[in-house]
DNA sequence: ACAAAGTATCTCACCGCTAAGCAACTTTCA
DNA sequence: TGAAAGTTGCTTAGCGGTGAGATACTTTGT
């Protein structure tokens, strides 16, 4: 039972072995994850001819409330990416006629955006598909074992603070 | 107990109760933990004038023999980029004077990239920063359950095939 | 021996993100 | 109330990655 990783540990230890490298065991894992996760969610968005930028957008819009509608600031912080990022994916979404910005009403410098039938009706087909290619990703580990994993995921995702909004 | 998946995980049970997100509970916290820890490393590597690319060249030379070189397409593997990624990175490394490329001797498509002496003190007074950052970034977990962990990690790469080489 | 298939590396057009900076607006507080 | 500080969203230059394609070389199979 081993992994590139432990390659890795390996070979630290013959080369620095002054060097305790065991925190790599656990973030060189997450980043390789992290890595093919990618890879597999990004073939199946192609199938629907979406990137991993915008599934994320018209997702957090739909599940954000009854109207699926957000501030730009709203999905800044849901999605960890720069307001400058966040400009540039609605540019391309408007643009496709699946989100549309209204001035806020409360707030003149704000923005609201909105899912367009179009983007309602995308995200609903993706959706499916989405999370049953993660389903699939994840399909090495039993149920409890996915448990365990999200526990220990968000002890350290609070240890950093992360919070609910 | 909360972090901000557990959010999301409630909102989609509210618009969406017919779509079992749970398979977002690890996939959505590995991509926030990818996220907030890239951030952190990045600010370290900063520090001494390099980035996460070159970081990752110069360690995997650094740890992968004696004479710390290796070809583009090991490079290449090891790190999960295309070929064309690495092409560029050594570019940089090149003219950085971190790196060199000589010939293969046994294949005359080969490139065999070697550290100089710049690129491993550099490499080397770096790499007890970085896992030092790493360190810090687990602290919320203990010894116990960082091993805990890291295994879970290491059996569903396995699963999707991770190998050592 | 030779053609076909495979491999190693590089080049380049394009794409999305960051970081810095800006303009417009709102909040705070003396 | 008015000035200072903060917030919101946008623009843009630059950077690093992808993906497609090219070149040069090696291996395979007859």
């Amino acid at each position: 039972m081993a992994d590139h990783v432990d390659l890795v540990l390996e070979q630290w230890r013959e080369r620095r072995p002054d060097l305790d490298a065991t925190p790599m065991g656990v973030i060189g894992r997450m980043s390789r994850l992290g890595a093919l996760f990618d890879a597999e969610l990004r073939r199946n968005f192609a199938k629907h001819d979406l990137d991993r930028a915008s599934f994320d957008v018209l997702a957090t819009l739909r599940r954000s409330n009854a109207e699926h509608s957000l501030t730009p600031a709203g999905l800044m912080h849901s999605s960890m990416v720069t307001s400058g990022a966040i400009s540039q994916r609605l540019d391309r979404l408007e643009a496709r006629g699946l989100v549309t910005r209204a001035p806020s009403e409360t707030d003149r410098r704000g923005v609201l955006v909105t899912l367009t039938d179009a983007g309602l009706q995308l995200i609903d087909k993706v959706l499916p598909t989405h999370v049953d290619t993660e389903q699939q990703l994840l399909a090495g580990l039993s149920a409890a074992e996915q448990e365990q994993l999200a526990g220990l995921l968000r002890s350290l995702l609070e240890s950093l603070g992360d919070k609910r909004d």
